[in-house]
DNA sequence: ATATTATTTTAGACTAGTCTAAAAGTTATT
DNA sequence: AATAACTTTTAGACTAGTCTAAAATAATAT
């Protein structure tokens, strides 16, 4: 069986990998986890022991096939519980980290495949994250950042880097949303701001920080 | 901030209390529980200095008014829980006992009192247990034993008292269920055992032992 | 009223997870 | 190649919760 505390180990590294793309450090653990890293190497010691990560002293980490397959499943019901907080319980995208980090943990696979079935098989979750399937295979959207678009191209937002509260408040009072239009109708060369068309007809400028975190599909 | 486990603690007193109506005893605690007396007592001191249950060595516990509003609380998280995976996820009645028990101890006001929007403000849950409102009020309904009505009494189903899976399935297949009208047509003297008359004109034979779980109120 | 039995508490030990401080290993700099 | 700087690991300690075995208290029976 395997804890609460492994189960955020493991995400923490399936995302750190995920960004990163290589061999996680101790270090980097223990920030995302907000933890020490002496903490960190013993759980190291563990999850290697259960054959969750590949470990060995100094030389980072990286998952094994049933590690790797235990962070989809548990970002897999973060995920749809996220999403039904958003759908049937009004919670704004913004709001929904907290529970959601606790419900993630809730162990009951009828549980999870009826919540599924009952959200009608989302894709992907309220920020626009794919939601792995029962078999941890997530279906991957190749987005970019609105950043890399030029003058003129017309592109759907898809989702976003951070998901800070801070940073959704802001789409969200910008009218910024999931599955919106979004026109570059101009780039000011000196910063790399924009100036943005959104679905609603609206012009309003952002920064090149806030484009880096935006993702998007060209149309 | 009170532990997971101290929130069990809490629950179990709170259900003994109910139903020996008096102070309860280490080892009561402690089956209930399924762990040994040595671990009640320190937890109950734990408790104690918490200002959450009145103890005293030797002498039982009772719960302090902070004490009971946190045990309703859990009490309603779980009901209203177990609402949800019946009534929107499709779970019998005997079902819901795991998750729901893992379920209450999500901590989210707005989770809580979004989920009873949700479930338009259940008052009973699907065993016919009254669900205490968010200040920690429940509705009390007076119900009695089946066993203790006579000969052509008719009554309705209002909730039980064993609450384990087998009994449940077994009031499933014998169609009784909450809500159902009861009429009693006859008793064997000998053992108690009665001869009922159920919602859908079905003749049934159940003991004394089964009537001792079955809560009904009068029509 | 005392002895027996049952219950409850204490004492001391164990596990999971965490921490600080020190030691060991790695990387970068000159 | 040697030293400095940084990262990671070890060692030892702490907390929450649990346990067993023994001691203390209460209840019961004679």
């Amino acid at each position: 069986m395997i804890s609460f505390t492994e189960e955020n180990y493991l995400k923490a590294i399936y995302h750190l990998i995920e960004q990163e793309g290589e061999a996680v450090t101790t270090n980097a653990i223990a920030e995302k986890i907000n933890t020490k890293a002496a903490s960190v190497t013993d759980m190291l010691k563990k999850l290697s022991d259960k054959k969750l990560i590949n470990y060995q002293k100094y030389q980072g980490v990286t998952l094994t096939p049933k590690g790797e397959k235990t962070a989809l499943n548990i970002i897999r019901k973060q995920r749809l519980w996220e999403m039904f907080l958003v759908e049937k319980l009004d919670f704004k995208w913004d709001e929904v980290h907290d529970a959601a980090e606790q419900l993630e943990h809730i162990k009951s696979d009828k549980l999870i495949e009826q919540l599924d079935k009952f959200l009608n098989y989302p894709k992907v979750d309220p920020h626009g994250d794919p939601i792995p399937d029962a078999k941890g295979r997530l279906q991957i959207q190749k987005s970019h950042l609105l950043s890399k678009f030029k003058k003129n191209d017309v592109c759907i937002m898809t989702g976003v880097v951070d998901h800070s509260p801070a940073f959704l408040q802001y789409l969200d009072k910008s009218g910024i949303t999931l599955g919106n239009e979004i026109k570059i109708k101009e780039i000011i060369e000196f910063d790399r701001s924009l100036q943005i068309i959104t679905g609603r007809q609206k012009t309003i400028f952002i920064s090149n920080d806030v484009a880096k975190n935006i993702l998007v599909i060209a149309k």
